[in-house]
DNA sequence: TATGAATGAGCATTCATTCAT
DNA sequence: AATGAATGAATGCTCATTCAT
């Protein structure tokens, strides 16, 4: 019997053993050649699985977001507050040294998309906004159904992924930190939608 | 004697007469070449009163920037709600066609910052930044002083300039309109800090 | 399966088959486009055999080098008078056009060895004289065997090499006649180092 | 009554004041601006008295050389044997940190002659060569007038001249030490031609 | 199915020199 | 006599993608 490749587990597997050398190089600096050595195949191999590098890219910067999705699914069950959730929503991608590499790709691909953007990288970029905005939804909802924040909030989500996606602009081109202004937000926010107890 | 040339105004002339074409070209595709050309002088002059092809770009984005504050200033002094002034300060540069080229080649700028911001860029970027503070919280200082909105909305301005460059890149990048956004923005918003005059 | 191509012959090819132009325009003058068409590949393809420009101006100055040291061991090797063996030595990179235009190049990449040598252009020179260096030093031991020459004369090799550099300069810079000053040269070298047989 | 400049004093003045950027910069590196900030004057002006930068450049190389043509002059007016003299004459250009930058000076301007020699050039060198030739020529005259060498070495002239040269391109091509190559030549030469007293 | 050799467009920048004043 | 504003030619190198085998 022939040895069937399953093309969709190759194409993975390509991307998978890329993810660090992208992480490494960037976007702009990473070349076919080095991700057709990395991986161990052909250069022309490469063009079998992805259509071109875009997609190549596309396909490791999918794989963080997914795991950055499923840590903030993680925290979004714990059981904690309301603004501690959302604190995390807004600064897990920040925490740590790895989480932050994967800050600079996904920077770089927002950049490029600003530029060159293709219909498939605005595709891509609102399907990635739908899966947030489901997150954050369910927190907020969350929120609001333990009485800890008013209604009012829920409509606030929108509003809310383009300040997180403005801090990571900003955070780049104006020096921004933050965690500063991720608690400075919260603080002044919840001031206006927490729901206090009453004695 | 040679002729005494008042510097800082042909560098002025120059950048000026190039405002079109960066409009048109775009930073990237803008060359040298095109901008002598199209201020009527040689390749050599223009590095006579300009550093390089940034400081340039610098100059005629800096132009833009000046002229989009001085509006926001004057809607800022209008007679008009705040909630519309916020309106105003945030969609003023989607309203028309020649805000929207300037815009892009704002975001343009951004997109280089995010990935090759020099120093000098982010300086800039910083200051720019602390503009648009001031007149948003002038907004924001007026609004409470009139006894429109609360306090605590000062607490949020820095974040409004996020989410304000969040919307800039979101618009492009996922195809965000500009208008619902910010309307559906500014209403969940003033639901919150909205003081609501008593009978 | 794709075409594998002897990385080492092409690389020789294309330099081999841009020797004249080399020799037609110089290093300065020639550009990697010239190369390329001369070569009759693409500019790119150039750099998939070479590093830099550097690197190919290298390899062919490298073929002059070994071709001259060909013929001076041809020399070197023939029944002649260790004086005659030294003239050859000294003037045959003089005697014919071709030889002359080859040593043009030689002079230029000197000049810029002079200037901007890198280590590798220095390591490349060193190389270089070692060969000369063993080659003169064969010539000598030879005459000092067939009892021609004196034995000092050995410790003289490196003090010739220089000489020979310096000729190579002067005879361009202050327009000596590399003959002339060759055979004034070794008349006079010869009636100190000679070794007069007795009757 | 009109102030009268010397022209010629004006030109000397200006050269003057270039020398220290001269030694700092190297030839290529040293602009014409930056040689008219450092004279005090303007730039047209640097044209009223030079006719080009080749012209300006040799003036203070000029100045170089008469300098160490006078040092020169000192260690052969010494009372010391001819064999330090002549290592003097070969060693004095890279005896002390500054006669080393002017070295590198006359290297550089040696590297262009190499390449770009115009006639004036060659006739600057061609009269470079011919004082050090005297000088030298004075020093052997003296060494066999006092019967330390032999007669013979009145021929070598030329080629000590060639020998010289080839060491200053040497010692920055092929990294050779100027002082040990001196030295080692001189003892072989000094076996070949000196006159042994006998007892 | 896999490969890797070949390709080629595109662009900022420097600085000696001139000449109008 | 002095000046300084204006000029413009000239070139190396990268890398995503293709397609012959």
């Amino acid at each position: 019997m022939a040895i069937i490749v399953n093309k969709e587990e190759k194409r993975s597997n390509i991307a998978c053993s890329c993810k660090e050398i992208l992480l490494e190089h960037g976007i702009k600096n990473l070349t076919i050649s080095q991700i057709a050595k990395t991986a161990g195949v052909g250069k022309g191999t490469i063009y079998e699985y992805f259509e071109n590098k875009e997609d190549i890219v596309f396909e490791i910067i999918t794989m963080f977001i997914v795991a950055h999705e499923k840590r903030l699914q993680e925290i979004t069950d714990q059981n904690i507050s309301t603004k501690d959730k959302l604190f995390h929503f807004f600064y897990l991608m920040h925490e740590d040294e790895n989480s932050n590499k994967q800050l600079n790709i996904y920077r770089e691909f927002l950049a490029i998309s600003m530029t060159n953007g293709t219909q498939e990288m605005v595709d891509f970029n609102i399907k990635c906004r739908g899966k947030f905005t489901d997150i954050l939804g369910q927190i907020v909802k969350e929120g609001i159904m333990k009485g800890e924040i008013q209604t009012e909030a829920q409509e606030l989500v929108s509003a809310l992924l383009s300040f997180k996606l403005g801090l990571v602009v900003e955070m780049h081109t104006a020096a921004l930190d933050a965690k500063d202004e991720i608690t400075r937000f919260l603080d002044a926010l919840f001031k206006l939608i927490e729901i206090k107890e009453e004695k």
